[in-house]
DNA sequence: TTCAATTCTTGACGAAGTTAATTAGTGGTA
DNA sequence: TACCACTAATTAACTTCGTCAAGAATTGAA
């Protein structure tokens, strides 16, 4: 095995990148799109070849109409090193083992007893072991490991600052984790990190700009312009969730009014559900089938939901001009995007401004894996750029 | 006098932007915070220096506690080039002329008496022709022409895609202007080029991302990010206005419902106050003193536009986590801006998210010739990156 | 006056990428 | 089949940009 490989120059970082998340490209073509010489994409691309990391596909297409030499794509070698991904949550940690491609190979939950720091690493480092266990490819070629936490994350020092759900204040998890696995680690925002995992691997490939919105006990969104993710200078950014739409009426937990949160967030929701049943044993998968079942009343609930979310989307829009909008839900949320999709639609397209109407809506359910998928992206992006 | 000089190397732009956006500065006080060699900053100062558009000034400060050779400042000389900046409305063309600092020297206006495309290009030749006359050294020195223009504008083409309110459809006004004026043209939207003024020249230095709110006829927003200006991937960006924060209510312009500029726009505050007073003849100056002069009831009028503002405000901060907001009003939002504060600043306070509080807010008047000395702004920024 | 401290300059060097020429591999065609 | 036109990839010489390390400049303090 020949070492590892990290890239250094300007050069390396767009010809590795390019294969990378564009799939198979010729040498010209990376040439054409990154503005290098084709010249200089040979050379950086030479010890990525020899390092195990990328490969020279067969010539497959038809170079053109007349002849000419056929190009031999470049393409990645997912297996040449993998990582490992794990969303921490207030009561549980869901881990993923990635290739190059951030697709999981491998993946294990683990019941968190507690939410102290010591106890969660630790918790960490079993999980991690377990993963790494599972093959021994694994284990000989991973060397990253990428959190991903709710709450204000200090990504470049490994920090995190606040996290309301885990109780933590100036945890250095990122010095805490890599003593206990012995990999390097990467910490960052929940939400940031899906939106990178969709970024370099999902949906927002070939998009300069565009966000993520997650629907689910909180309304969540991740933003990517001039193709950085947006990271607030005051650790506070994407809080779609609180863009007052619905008036004064309901206040929200954040101390505000009118919040999406407080309208289509799990909670607030399944409050409503309650009151025009006057069933108070409802939760949210009773709500659902409630819906789905054609109880009017209830599907009036999730209809203002739609509504809100859609209207704080249009906001989203009109301020940013994304190229896209990516709409995923976890396991609550999802179930329930048929409720809100016609209005959500119907209201975001009545409230964009103009032009940015235009930006194309993507309906996507994400499980829990993916948020630990996106931590892993985060490392693998942490490596190459 | 020596040749013109454009940037040329990373080492030079960021040299020579440095200089001109923050003040004199020793060259090694560059190199620490550019991250370049101090050897590099000697070399790239240089050439500027030869071309006039740097030079030393002699040591002022102390250097430190002990000892050394004291530096010398770069600083740049504004008065080497002269920038023609103009702000195109549906009925007059305003326009300044900038030292390199953005600095208006001189300013002219010119009623329209049309709006078509080549009526404006003829005035405007004329407006240029009489600022450059002005002095012989513009003349001489001014080589740049920024233009500022509401609507959809395409600065790479020098095209303005779309601007209601001149009717302009693909008008490609870098080239007309060019060929009439003899000057190379920068074309770039209003709120967009005002940004770049504060980005560069103002309240915005030093800031990686701050937010111009404008107020008046209606709520405009131009956005940085990153340090780069938000442009939309459809064209449509910073529409703060735009934002629904009135609920189901005021029906917009636009087409949506609850916008910030329905509420707070002149013309439906005008409205509002016209429907409170039983007075058809009010315009927004006479709401502005009745409001001073203490009537309750139009008072409340502004209160509520105020409110929106805040809103609206504070769900553009918690989006994306500006390091600071500068809000900013034309004529008729200037005079109102005591009437809106209040009630902007607690229901901002109040909305925003977390730590999204923290971001300062910073109140700007800016008078019409502001927006002209933007055009030139941006005329400064393309020239030199 | 000598030394320490700091800024600035200089010239050799090195890294990264470009240009231009060359080699490689294909399809069409005389 | 030999050759040609065409495109892809490689190679080698060269350019450019910036760093490094040494030294010159200029001050305050011992």
């Amino acid at each position: 095995m020949p070492p590892r490989l990290a890239v250094a120059t300007r050069a390396e970082t767009a010809v590795f990148t390019m294969v990378l998340v564009q799939g198979p490209v010729s040498r010209v073509e990376i040439a054409r799109r990154s503005g290098l010489s084709s010249a200089a994409v040979t050379k950086a691309a030479r010890p990525f070849i020899e390092a195990g990391y990328l490969e020279e596909l067969a010539a497959t297409e038809r170079t053109g109409p007349g002849a000419g030499r056929p190009a031999s794509p470049l393409a990645i070698r997912p297996d040449r090193e993998f990582f490992t991904g794990v969303k921490i949550t207030d009561d549980e940690l869901i881990g993923v083992v990635t290739d190059l491609r951030a697709r999981p190979v491998a993946s294990a939950h683990r019941r968190l007893a507690t939410t102290s720091a010591e106890g969660v690493v630790e918790a960490l480092a079993e999980l991690v072991g377990e993963l790494l266990a599972t093959d021994p490819a694994y284990r000989e070629r991973c060397h990253s490991l990428g959190l991903a936490v709710s709450g204000d994350v200090d990504k470049a020092h490994g920090m995190v600052r606040y996290s309301p759900f885990l109780g933590w204040h100036q945890v250095p998890l990122a010095r805490l984790a890599a003593e206990a696995t012995g990999l390097s680690v990467t910490v960052e925002n929940d939400v940031k990190s899906l939106t990178v995992a969709e970024q370099w691997f999902g949906d927002g490939v070939g998009a300069s700009s565009f966000a993520l919105v997650t629907v689910g006990i909180g309304i969540g969104c991740g933003l990517v312009v001039n193709d950085r993710v947006v990271a607030g200078a005051h650790g506070v950014a994407g809080e779609i969730g609180h863009i007052p739409v619905g008036g004064d009426e309901p206040v929200c937990h954040c101390g505000g009014s009118g919040c999406v949160e407080a309208i289509a967030g799990t909670a607030p929701l399944v409050a409503a559900v309650r009151a025009v049943t006057g069933d108070a044993s409802m939760d949210i998968d009773a709500a659902i089938d409630a819906a789905h079942a054609g109880d009017q009343a209830v599907r009036e609930v999730f209809d203002r939901a739609g509504h809100a979310i859609g209207l704080a989307m249009a906001a989203m829009a009109n301020l940013f001009g994304p190229e896209r909008i990516i709409v995923t839900g976890d396991v609550g949320g999802l179930a329930a995007y048929d409720l809100f999709e016609e209005h959500l639609n119907r209201s975001f397209a009545a409230q964009a401004f103009g032009a940015a109407a235009d930006c194309r809506l993507l309906l996507r359910p994400r499980t829990f894996e993916q948020w630990a998928r996106g931590a892993a992206a985060v490392a693998i992006q942490t490596l190459f750029t």
